[in-house]
DNA sequence: CACAATCGGACGATAGACGTCCGTTTATGG
DNA sequence: CCATAAACGGACGTCTATCGTCCGATTGTG
């Protein structure tokens, strides 16, 4: 859990009732994404709307300083994983806890998705470190023999959805620890050696346009 | 495209608008899912609203009438791909197919992931007939010494949909076709031989309740 | 060509969501 | 202990959207 308030001039109630709409948020992003009604957050924090905007402002402004929260915590998880000794097993671990992440918020992953908005400065530099990370951590495990020779960083950051929305498919119940299995596969696949060449450009950086 | 029209006694003009509303849903729940207005859809076809309902009695009948006719494209896939020669090739084009038809309609991708609701008669049998060719396609791959020992063909069925979100992550970007290097990866990740062990039960076969 | 079949889209009814405003309640410093 | 500024809750006005119906206008066809 981030710091949940830096703001000291506040009555105890306004903080406490801050806090509140800050999980609540949390878990209303996670379960049904970006677009939550502030009535519901503020039902669930236990505070009326009132409150709500008084505290933030908009529900946007809260909504940023929530998801600015979880890019903290991602970029946590991100030096964890590269003080491992083994190079690989910290790539997978990370790609792990990524494909985690995204999918215990479904808010985190449509804002990891969006490409047309501009983001705050304060989620690009978040969004830059990660890129980093997941550059050090790929670049480690090739240098160490362990990934195939065709596949780049930014093919693993974007197999850190692919366990996104796993659950179901045609009468099959994947259960619910079912999607490692599918980020398990998925790390298999990118280890060395490759079997199937990988075709087409390799992703690439976004630049707006 | 399906029969578009079983419909014998309805004016010349009836029958082409029918034709024009599957068209026009087909494309809007493709890029919308299944959440399209029934103004959207009309407008989309070119006619009005009122003969959207005159022609289907309700939004929900057209659009079960236009993801059946999606079912009906995947089974004449299935089998095609099972009378490939090659019994790996046949379930890999059959993975890259089904994953492909996902991506190709949002629509599509919320109907095979749904788990709740009862799916219709028609539906839930061409749900069965898609397990059978999975089920016939893996169990030959594996006889045929392709595939890694704990992969099941329930894990497969899953997988099939993990291209699904995968366009952008963290600023980069898949491109048009970098789904298909992701489907390419998990793909070797299930042949064999399998690297890591598949930990957790294996995904199962829904049951209500 | 007459008329039944069909069409288009205005319409009334619902259903939310956002952010504001104000009467009421509460924390707190002296 | 209390006066008072700070904070609270939630009703409210305003929008935007959707559904499915209804009827005057239009058009295919025997």
């Amino acid at each position: 859990m981030p710091d949940l308030d830096p703001v000291p001039d506040v009555r105890a109630d306004a903080r406490h009732n801050r806090r509140q709409l800050i999980i609540a948020t949390r878990e209303a992003i996670a379960s049904r994404g970006l677009d939550v009604s502030a009535l519901d957050i503020a039902k669930a924090a236990g505070v009326g709307v009132g409150t709500l905007y008084r505290r933030f402002g908009t529900k946007e402004a809260l909504l940023d300083a929530v998801v600015l929260g979880l890019y903290d915590e991602l970029c946590d998880t991100a030096r964890v994983c590269m003080d491992r000794a083994d190079a690989w097993e910290g790539l997978a671990e990370f790609v792990m806890e990524l494909a985690g992440a995204h999918r215990d918020s479904r808010g985190l992953a449509e804002v990891t998705a969006a490409c047309d908005r501009p983001p705050s400065p304060e989620l690009a530099e978040r969004t830059a470190a990660l890129q980093d990370a997941v550059i050090r951590l790929t670049e480690r495990a090739r240098t160490a023999g362990h990934l195939r020779a065709d596949v780049t960083w930014q093919d693993i950051m974007i197999c850190s959805r692919a366990a996104l929305d796993t659950d179901h498919c045609l009468g099959v119940d994947a259960g619910p620890d079912g999607w490692r299995r599918v980020v398990t596969i998925l790390l298999d696949g990118i280890h060395a050696p490759g079997r199937t060449p990988l075709e087409g450009p390799a992703p690439q950086v976004h630049r707006e346009g």
